[in-house]
DNA sequence: ACATTAAGTGATT
DNA sequence: AATCACTTAATGT
């Protein structure tokens, strides 16, 4: 065995032994191989085709829908342990991607061939059990990315999206401008400015320049 | 000291 | 809630 494999088989340890069986780690650890992704690295863009899925190691990756002229808007965040069921699917179509997904904390990725990892729906039920289950909570996080489109004001979306990135971050201390969640949510920066002014006054957070601090997370 | 980038605000639609 | 136009504040060189 060589370095790289005992390497992947301790990162795999961490989370996903428990979670699959002997052989398909073994497996994992035969085809697969594992990089480290800085912010703001992009995985994958609209458009193009996917040969590989990711498997989360730690880190976070968020996932974008993009309009033709540059407008975008947050989905979803991938953290440990999750993969993109969505993109699992689209590799055996040879389908190009629906969306973009960049770094957004530095991740350690495991990239499994699509060809290689076909076969293991049939072999083992912990993959399958895997690749179901992560097709599903995909499916309710998009539910939910449309319900607050939907039904939730602006404000609401601010908030939602600031208590999302705690949790993702595990950090009640946000380095983001407000640019920067204005392209997230696919608004004006001037409206984030107003409505964080005014979840300030609610002393509900905390806000300087390039800082946001959740209160009463 | 100056330039650049981030944030705040009034007025208008 | 979006846009414009402008101001003020913070930060980098």
């Amino acid at each position: 065995m060589n370095t790289q494999e005992i390497i992947l088989r301790e990162k795999l340890d961490d989370y996903f032994s428990s979670m699959f069986e002997d052989e398909l780690i073994d497996e994992i650890v035969q085809v697969g191989y594992i990089d480290k992704l800085k912010n703001d690295e992009i995985l994958i863009d609209i458009g193009e085709t996917m040969t590989h899925i990711p498997l989360i190691l730690n880190g976070v990756v968020k996932v974008i829908r993009k309009e033709k002229k540059g407008h975008e808007l947050v989905l979803y965040f991938l953290e440990r342990g999750d993969t993109c069921a969505i993109s699992f699917v689209n590799c055996l179509n040879r389908s190009k991607s629906l969306f973009k997904a960049v770094v957004e904390k530095d991740a350690e990725i495991i990239f499994l061939p699509v060809d290689k990892i076909e076969p293991w729906l049939i072999n083992y039920k912990t993959w399958r059990q895997y690749i179901i289950d992560s097709y599903h909570f995909r499916l309710i996080e998009m539910v939910e990315s449309i319900d607050s489109l939907a039904f939730m004001k602006m404000n609401e979306r601010v908030y939602k999206y600031l208590n999302d990135k705690v949790k993702i971050n595990k950090d009640v201390n946000l380095e983001i401008t407000h640019q920067e969640i204005a392209d997230d949510l696919n608004t004006s920066r001037v409206v984030i400015t107003r409505l964080l002014k005014q979840l300030h006054d609610e002393g509900k957070i905390y806000s300087s320049r390039n800082k946001i601090r959740v209160l009463n997370f």
